[in-house]
DNA sequence: GATTGAATGAAACGAACGTATGAATCAAAC
DNA sequence: GTTTGATTCATACGTTCGTTTCATTCAATC
């Protein structure tokens, strides 16, 4: 094969312990053992551990931000003015279609963009490439040319929110539940209730100001 | 006084750096450099690093619950039906005057709060208290009485919806804003948006199954 | 003024971390 | 069969971490 198949069982071991327990609480001890590899194995593959975790979260996002960008396409090609819930679900739904992947991986998929998201360290939030940047400016034009009545600056904060509802809707899936909180749904249903939501945020009239 | 000043003055450290490195981005060195007080002085006075970081998790989340808690009694004391906007307000409105404080402070407290929020450390989630649990059960009956549409699962991912747009929206305060993405506003104008956004989501109707 | 208990200070401990090094291994090319 | 380049391995280095220790300071009490 091309690249070694060590190589990829790093990156295996490394997005699932990053998403666990976050970049900082991972060492690189962990992961090459959780890989079955050498120590020494991510600076001979990787260079860093930096650089590792950038390669993870490349590997995690770009499908992502190719599924919203597709979507989006298939939209437009219909009509340049589609309803909003069309549109929240082709930016929402590729971050809820990594979850139906059978077990726990889509999971940990979201936990680990909430770590990338989250993460307080500057050099962290520069791993979401500028293709992420691109795909959010496109969804951005399309909703302001269907939410007219809204300031940029507000149509940005919705966009937020609808990162921030997809995302943190994942975040308990792997922490405990608060108690009488039940444990958030995975799959199916909290796409529909996401999408619900969001759909009735995105298309409210703004505040009277 | 009763208590040192030096204890509080490792408490303002502490939740500053918290905030804008996390948890394990943040050294006991740092903290008691930037106190001004001896390394020690952390283990003298809280006993751990983590008995620190539940000390400055319990003096911030504390006013926030009993502001959330103040506003709801207020609430049902003039009707048991209270309208969707003014539960949306009384619950995401307290998170928002910690930030009106002038300068940046209520901008850091924002940020630690998802800093412990998004931890994926097990225990530091469980620094928020049992009292927050209380309170959202509380928020949670209100809602499900004005909104009888909604099965319990679903009002659970809708009230972490409205956690998730009050904390991410904080989020990217303290972070590098996209390039092409207006930074976010602080104070009154991003209440307002929050507030106008989530009473629309809350208020949609259930999806038809 | 001596005593006491809380608080602070300087220094060190052992552990864990990311990274670097150089030898050993292995498959393919000649 | 030897050579070559890529990969794996055991090991060590230097740093930083949270924590502990014990001496010292200091204000209050007798």
């Amino acid at each position: 094969m091309a690249t070694s198949d060590t190589r990829t069982q790093i990156l295996d071991a490394a997005e699932r312990l990053f998403a666990e327990h976050g970049y900082r609480g991972t060492s690189v001890r962990a992961i090459t053992k959780l890989a079955g590899a050498n120590l020494a194995a991510v600076g001979y593959h990787f260079g860093s551990k930096a650089e590792l975790m950038a390669a993870v979260a490349r590997r995690v996002v770009e499908p992502i931000n190719a599924a919203q960008c597709a979507g989006l396409d298939k939209l437009l090609a219909r009509t340049p003015d589609p309803p909003v819930s069309e549109l929240v679900e082709a930016f929402a739904g590729p971050l809820f279609d990594e979850m139906s992947a059978g077990d726990e991986g889509g999971a940990r998929t979201s936990r680990l963009i909430v770590t990338i998201l989250s993460d307080p360290a500057e050099e962290v939030r520069s791993w979401t490439g500028p293709a992420e940047d691109s795909v959010r400016e496109r969804y951005f034009a399309a909703f302001a040319r269907v939410l007219p009545g809204l300031s940029p600056e507000e149509l940005w904060f919705r966009m937020r929110g609808i990162l921030a509802v997809t995302a943190v809707d994942r975040l308990e899936v792997h922490q405990q539940p608060s108690p009488g909180c039940v444990s958030p749904v995975a799959g199916e249903a909290a796409r529909r209730w996401a999408i619900t939501f969001l759909t009735a945020a995105m298309s409210a009239p703004p505040p009277r100001t």
